[in-house]
DNA sequence: CCCCTGAGTCTGTCAAACAGACGTAGAGTG
DNA sequence: CACTCTACGTCTGTTTGACAGACTCAGGGG
């Protein structure tokens, strides 16, 4: 085997290795999960997710600093102010990744039984998948058929 | 606001957290990364990655025992015999998650000059996305079109 | 006035990451 | 044969991060 093509460009800013210095600390993604399934609230997201207050409030930040959730406050009646979070755009785009786990993790994680959670299509009631597509409109069925190739702002690796 | 839904079913064998469980051990994503690349032995892999050997180690370790990667023999003429890190069929599965991972941080995360790698349709050139679709054949452009629902193996949260 | 709730912050302990040195198996070199 | 080179790891000592659980703080209610 020669040398893979991927060696001539370097990884430092890489999309999925910037992604990742994002969703790769633990408990990112868990966060995510609890928003994008309308769980919205320190208190509820900490019971639960399961992670500590501590990690929690930290991820939370971090997000916020992303730009991917926003801080917004709310005051429900007879009661002070508080906020909740909520996905930005930017946030709202992650869906393709969350489904995306869901799916390989429902398919190849799941107990005997099936998954837990299934990802539905809210007008048909069908599940949804995530699939892959060009921009000249050919499905993806992946196998080989997808290849990665240095982009506008590659830098060589040495 | 009252309370959301997700609160009704238990976190406990949701399949995104289980994803993570594997995933979101820092590094994991990146040494996939390189596989998905071409990338499969290990000096390269550290080397490119920019990975400590340790951390390398460990991670290959931990997706050979869950069966997303293989070590595989091989032997170069005039040279002993060595191994090397492949996808199983359950590996090759996260490709959906890996170019939605690409696409977004390409999209989000990238410096004015865009991105610094693209996925491509090997076929036509074209660069390739994610997009979410349901089993009846509709495609969804996302916004508030998927929910998530409790599926067969769904536990009541307490 | 004291307690309750939501939303965090603080503390002390324990696990994991990092850089960098070290080990090792086999092939090639003089 | 002694030495070195490469590929592939393991070991060590330091620092960062996670976790459980206690503490804080701001208002509202009894």
């Amino acid at each position: 085997m020669s040398t893979p093509p991927a060696l001539d460009w370097s990884v430092a800013n890489c999309p999925i290795g910037r992604a990742m210095d994002i969703l790769g600390e633990s408990g990112t993604v868990i966060v995510l999960r609890e928003i994008f399934n309308g769980v919205r609230r320190f208190d509820l997201m900490q019971r639960h997710s399961g992670l500590s207050r501590a990690v929690l409030s930290n991820r939370l930040t971090l997000l916020v600093e992303h730009g991917i959730v926003q801080r917004v406050a709310y005051r429900e009646p007879g009661d002070r102010e508080r906020h909740e979070y909520r996905l930005t755009a930017k946030g709202f785009d992650l869906q393709p990744v969350m489904v995306a786990l869901a799916d390989w993790g429902g398919t190849h994680l799941s107990g005997p039984d099936g998954p837990a959670v299934e990802v539905e299509h809210r007008e048909c009631g069908a599940r949804a998948h995530v699939a892959l597509f060009c921009e000249d409109g050919h499905e993806i069925d992946r196998l080989r058929d997808v290849r990665t190739r240095p982009g506008p702002a590659a830098v060589p690796f040495t």
